[in-house]
DNA sequence: CCCAGATAGCTGTATCTTACAGGTACTTAT
DNA sequence: ATAAGTACCTGTAAGATACAGCTATCTGGG
């Protein structure tokens, strides 16, 4: 470690632990800020609200097919479903192609929720980012899907 | 909403989504990828590699200061420390200052441990952003880097 | 010096989120 | 028609965390 900084040797390494350290800062925000806020926030559950922009943006799926997108088990979606279906944000009905199965869609007033605390989230970004260069911020989102997407192709966790 | 994009009047808006999606995004990698690796990794538990790299970095605390500075009740620290401090990662010792405190201290081996997890989770990056340009890793380190810097900052959550 | 209020830490308890195990109903393949 | 697999639900348990209440100690005004 520590080589000389002109050959670069090293410098990679050092990136990667930079990296390292700021996405782990980034997940004690996310999660500090998603207890914190609490009550306030909480007209939709996080869980609800990912639940929700999936439907949203894959149209109504069975139970297991929302399971395994969002890399839970079974049992925790159709618990957070029905808590969700008690609240009317989203209808469970027999899927018609398969006994077993149970297709979920949102409901207008699901999406209606889900459409404001996603713009609730986004100003808070202008907030945060307020004294930013547009340029920047694209850049931050730029890099932010393609890391994104590199964990989604990673090579094997 | 949807302006004439020649104006870029609503650009900004366009990519504070774009960076609340992804932001959204790695917190769900994160958590999954937590709770997948399960005990695999968890030679230590992300609360105790976080404490300690705390305490490498800002020198022995007592309990009220890692409260305040990770976020969590103090109540939360104190039992996580009792966890560590059964195996040997860290010590607890009366404040001389204050006979109310208790100061925690890394041990050896515990520094050493973290130290192991750091240098893995760096190897993991390595391999996710293994077809990354060096610059465009910089890159990233430096957004994320300034993402955190304006969240520490923020005017009120 | 002494007492009131604040602070540090600990313990008990409750909540939230999740996983795993087992059960029932249905589907698919042989 | 039967066996194996799948989809969902329910019971139970574990982990992390917050809040409330407790004791010991510190600090500042009389």
């Amino acid at each position: 470690m520590s080589e000389d900084p002109s050959t670069g040797a090293d410098t990679d390494e050092v990136t990667l632990g930079r990296i390292e350290t700021e996405v782990a800062l980034l997940m004690r925000f996310g999660e500090a800020t998603r207890r914190r806020t609490g009550a306030e926030h909480r007209v939709l559950d996080r869980a609800a609200y990912v639940i929700l922009r999936h439907l949203a943006d894959a149209g109504p799926q069975n139970i297991s097919a929302l399971a395994t997108r969002l890399n839970l088990d079974g049992s925790t979606v159709t618990r957070q479903v029905s808590a969700m279906q008690r609240d009317g944000l989203i209808v469970r009905e027999p899927d018609p192609r398969d006994g077993r199965g149970m297709v979920v869609s949102p409901t207008p007033a699901g999406l209606q929720r889900m459409a404001a605390v996603q713009a609730a989230r986004t100003r808070l970004y202008g907030d945060i980012l307020a004294g930013w260069a547009p340029e920047d911020r694209d850049t931050l989102a730029e890099m932010l899907r393609r890391l994104n997407e590199a964990l989604e192709h990673r090579p094997r966790p």
